[in-house]
DNA sequence: GTAACTGCAAAATATTTGCATCCTT
DNA sequence: AAGGATGCAAATATTTTGCAGTTAC
């Protein structure tokens, strides 16, 4: 893992955002400091090196966001609230929901996204 | 609305899959019967009509199942298991999910995807 | 110096749209 | 008969891959 300046400015990026960034937000972001494909290469980067989470947004895009404590596996079990009306993404990591799952499936992973509106669009 | 051989056959395929259907899925399944454009618009008008339900896959994937009860507007607050495995999809009806969000947010959907290993996978 | 990273072009995929034709009612 | 539904081709959009050149360590 080198820390090339793609790699550096896409984390910071994600880092300092309050909300999780999609491909095409982080690309116009960079504003042409990279190519459209090394962004796709460096976020699977970072996602297999646990510093970042891919969420599945309600409409199937994905988004974004800096990982809080995933140090050997992504650990995501918080609620992502979607806006509809501007589309941001953000993590409610304070809020774990509480469900039950027949015995007899295995639970390895979890993906709940609220969708509504955030604070800002009500 | 018509009742026309696509839109019967395609309804039908997904009502009685025990599991959510990709359009992939469908596809196959019609084996030639309608053009896979014709399926994508007759899943757009099946959605709109409140018979079948979108759902999101872990993966960013499409799934396209059999609504419950949903007469004027989507209701899809149940679990839905998706193995990891098999790659099947099943509606956990009978699971409603708890979990608090802050007041300042106004919750209008839910969207809610475990993952692990579905029971003829255990 | 070398292996990893990047950019460009092109391939592969997935979805949407325009339009002429067909079919349900 | 008429308007919605369909098929085909092509346009769009998104992501992946091959390869040559560049860069971090």
């Amino acid at each position: 893992m080198r820390n090339t300046i793609a790699r550096t400015q896409i984390l910071d990026l994600i880092t300092n955002s309050k909300t999780a960034l999609s491909h095409a937000e982080i690309e116009q972001l960079l504003d042409g400091l990279c190519n459209r494909v090394t962004i796709y290469r460096v976020l699977d980067r970072l996602i297999d090196d646990k510093l970042v989470h891919k969420i599945i947004n309600v409409d199937g895009s994905l988004k974004f966001a800096a990982c809080r404590n995933c140090s050997d596996h992504h650990h995501d079990s918080h609620i992502h609230f979607s806006c509809l009306n501007c589309g941001s993404v953000t993590c409610l990591e304070s809020v774990e929901p509480v469900f039950k799952i027949p015995r007899k499936y295995k639970v390895q992973e979890v993906n709940f996204t609220v969708s509504g509106l955030c604070p800002d669009c009500t």
